[in-house]
DNA sequence: GTCTATACTCAGATAGAC
DNA sequence: GTCTATCTGAGTATAGAC
């Protein structure tokens, strides 16, 4: 009707208070099972064809009903993500946790919807105020402090260059994993966990060379 | 009105002919200037907080006057990012092509809506039919190609280890700068051009060190 | 070829009844 | 805790003026 009005955009986008809905045995069975299927059907259909909608109906349950148990669909897809995490936990020492990552890494090729919400959401994430920006902050730093525990758990008394040194193959490992399943998205020919295998297996020979090196310097 | 109706979304989503508009030197005029503000006010804002509305506003024309341009948003969007790469074409030898390589990351770090952009579109590719699968298949064939042609200006007769080895190495750098880019949108305080280079220093490292193997084994 | 006006459909959000 | 009804704004499609 009116055109003129271009900046009215800046309204209060995603909601502040989180999830206090559910106190009730139901309601918890209730916000899982929504979760369960939205998790299913954003995996297979992808988020950009699949309305909430199409989820309620799914669920048995009208637009409102789902949006009662969630802040927006915003809310809905970060917590999605935040399913899998648990499902995905990795735990155990050094080298469990890379078998543990290249086992993941696996898993996600019969999942691409899910990747591709997870990138869609690292992008969204730009934004602070969007809730996914809270979810990729905690996630990082959670995996992080994860592999350093069990780098320690090895290497009790490093030296200040190889725990910086160990850091940076850490956020690459991580960034690596990303953007080869990224790349995989676009090109399923990809071999995401073999191809990380490969940068792995670098690491470690590097981390053992330069051990090498400080021997022979002495 | 009604709500019956849930699985008429198979509809023809993306367009399938393209831009043979502009033909007259306005109109290309014209279709430049739209890619300019659009990727400035996306580069900014991003994606989701701008609406074509908005874009169209800014260029003094009507939604459907910028519409006359592109198939669909979608299609715009994807336009941004190939202008883009127009822009930040690589090109050169061996060691150029990786200092050129960083400068675009370190360029990237003023344009994190664009980067965003990048990212969206990229999840938005696991659809085939999606404008920004063709996109993402072009770029990554180019950049590999572009990538061998200086390998082999430098190494005229590699091994077919030497060869492949170097093959997983690109997409891994890219995947690495993908993920890096990635990481950086949540944490800006992540050092993207900085981490890259460790790795490409790695990789040289490398490469050195596997042929003095080769002859200390002869 | 360039562009406007208008109408259409669908999305997510919200208010209030039950 | 769940629904119906309604709102606003998005992208899209078409007819036709210049």
């Amino acid at each position: 009707m009116v055109v003129g009005l271009v900046n009215d955009s800046e309204k209060c986008r995603y909601s502040i208070n989180m999830a206090t809905r559910g106190s009730y045995a139901k309601g918890i069975a209730k916000r899982a099972e929504i979760l369960d299927i939205a998790l299913e059907v954003f995996g297979k259909e992808g988020y950009r064809g699949t309305s909430l909608r199409k989820v309620a109906h799914l669920c048995n349950l009208s637009l409102a009903g789902v949006m009662h148990y969630f802040d927006s669909k915003e809310d809905l897809l970060v917590q999605i993500l935040r399913k899998r995490d648990l499902r995905d936990e990795v735990t155990g020492d050094d080298v469990k946790q890379q078998d543990k990552f290249l086992e993941i890494l696996g898993r996600n090729g019969e999942e691409p919807g899910l990747v591709a919400l997870y990138v869609t959401m690292a992008a969204a994430a730009v934004d602070p105020e969007h809730p996914a920006a809270a979810y990729f902050k905690e996630r990082y730093e959670h995996i992080l402090e994860i592999a350093e525990e069990s780098y320690f758990q090895t290497r009790p008394t490093p030296s200040d260059e190889e725990l910086s040194y160990f850091r940076i193959m850490t956020r690459s490992s991580l960034a690596m994993a990303d953007g080869l399943q990224l790349q995989w998205l676009v090109d399923p020919s990809v071999d995401v966990a073999g191809t990380m295998a490969v940068f792995l297996e670098q690491i470690r020979t590097f981390m053992a060379m330069s051990a090498e090196q400080r021997n022979a310097d002495q």
